[in-house]
RNA sequence: GUGAGUAUAGUACAAUGGUAGUACGUUGGUUUGUGGCACCAAUCAUUAGAGUUCGAUUCUCUAUGCUCACACCA
């Protein structure tokens, strides 16, 4: 027997109103708020992924489905914003009037150890804005993705924000942080003592606890907490935080967030709920103004998210299937497919039996699957006529073969 | 990559060192053109391999799958 591959799944019809549901109000919303989607491969260079997303992070270090095929280097997306941006620069959208505003959703691949929340294949669902520096583009990210997971019913999920500076000040940030640690270092774990080279700032995420009690000295939290930021980065943090209070977005500054993509500058968000496992962020992104131009595009300011949709999944009420409005019963399948074509034609849903089963089973797949049932048999085929059954309320009439309609729809 | 747990019908769960049950589902039936309820019947399972044993689905080991957690991320 074969199986599906370690980390995927299918998603089965009794899932599929839900998706539908998450997809038809992405499409809602964002077209609303003048996002266009965008669709783009599945696979790309995999020197995409090295540059855009940076080679010191995990997943292009060792999740990336990465193969080679006619000497060329190909990976499997592990995240979209890459690829977004390599068909904005390819398709000389910098060319139209800023902002460009584009949102996604497709299926991701990334070589992980799957767990709740977590799957090799995955779905995300995302924005991207190019064009803009100014803050109001930022909240207005934001917004719009709390906008959409409050469609979804999702209205009470934490949103959290943090400035992580422009490289100017991180630098120095990221200095001052080394020399505070530096006497403590052989105390941190294995994993800190390398991101003390790599990527201090990372040390502040670190979830060992003996990480977390050292981070807790004195001098460290006063420089977590006094503005390292520059000045400039500094009011466009405030600005945003403005921006969110006057579009009622609430949120929590956390300090100590810091998002693993390296592409990330001045705003970094995540949007959290605490009844999803481990795995607890929805969504999340920030601004990235150094990527376009890192890919071989002008430089341009962008900002955007992503979002996990198996993640959301979870968190989301099942919508159910609604019935089909009508069931022909009928001894005679080629007549009751000729009754549902015509039915079928006028928008009804509906359905019948193949091997003319006795009515009294058919009936029974008639109660459990549609609203009506509708009779054809001998004496319907020589009067022309039809026997419509409400199975809700168990009353039922024969009426003429052209009336049907409006006995449907009363 | 590291660690923990788990594996019985289509699904959800039982039980047992000797005959594997229940519920739901599915199919058929309770007299032939009327469903939801009830009743009857059928259908369907011990992940694979090795070991201990007179005998293993049960105990042990190995493999594999699944689940969860760490790292990291959506």
């Amino acid at each position: 027997m074969i199986q599906a591959q370690k980390g995927t799944k299918d998603i089965l019809p009794e899932d599929s109103k839900t998706w539908q549901m998450m997809e038809e109000n992405a499409l809602k919303i964002f077209n609303n708020a003048n996002f266009q989607e965008i669709r783009t491969p599945i696979f790309e260079a995999t020197e995409l992924f090295a540059r855009g997303v940076g080679d010191s992070t995990d997943i292009v270090n060792k999740e990336m489905y990465t193969f080679e095929k006619a000497e060329r280097s190909i990976t499997l997306r592990p995240e979209n914003t890459a690829g977004v941006v390599r068909a904005y620069i390819e398709n000389g959208m910098h060319r139209q009037t800023p902002p460009i505003k584009l949102w996604y959703k497709g299926p991701m691949f990334r070589y992980e150890r799957p767990q709740a929340g977590r799957q090799r294949q995955f779905h995300q669902l995302g924005v991207e804005m190019f064009g803009s520096t100014e803050a109001i583009a930022d909240a207005e990210c934001i917004n719009t993705a709390v906008k959409y997971l409050n469609s979804l019913g999702l209205n009470s999920l934490d949103v959290e924000i943090n400035s992580l500076g422009c490289s100017k000040c991180r630098e120095t940030f990221r200095n001052k942080l080394r020399e505070l640690i530096k006497p403590n270092l052989d105390k941190y774990c294995d994993d800190c003592k390398l991101r003390y080279e790599k990527n201090p700032l990372r040390i502040l995420d670190c979830k060992v606890p003996d990480c977390n009690e050292l981070l807790k000295e004195a001098a460290i939290q006063e420089l977590i907490n006094t503005d390292f930021i520059c000045e400039e980065c500094a009011e466009h943090f405030t600005q945003l935080k403005k921006y969110l209070d006057a579009l009622n977005v609430k949120y929590n500054v956390n300090k100590q967030l810091v998002r693993g993509l390296d592409y990330y500058n001045r705003t970094v968000f995540e949007i959290k709920s605490n009844s999803l496992g481990s795995q607890n962020a929805v969504c999340g992104g920030g601004r990235y103004d150094g990527l376009v131009e890192m890919l071989g595009g002008p430089s341009t300011p962008a900002v955007g998210w992503a979002m996990g949709m198996e993640r959301l999944f979870t968190l989301i009420e099942k919508q159910s299937d609604a019935k089909l409005d009508a069931f022909v019963v009928s001894d005679n399948p080629i007549e009751a497919l000729k009754l549902c074509e015509e039915l079928r034609g006028q928008g009804i849903s509906c359905d019948f039996d193949y091997s003319a089963r006795k009515f009294k089973k058919q009936f029974e797949k008639a109660s459990k699957t549609a609203n009506y049932a509708l009779v054809l048999g001998e004496d319907e085929l020589k009067s022309n006529t039809i026997t419509v059954k409400n199975l809700a309320t168990a009353t039922q009439q024969t009426i003429p073969r052209n009336e049907i309609l409006e006995n449907l729809t009363k």
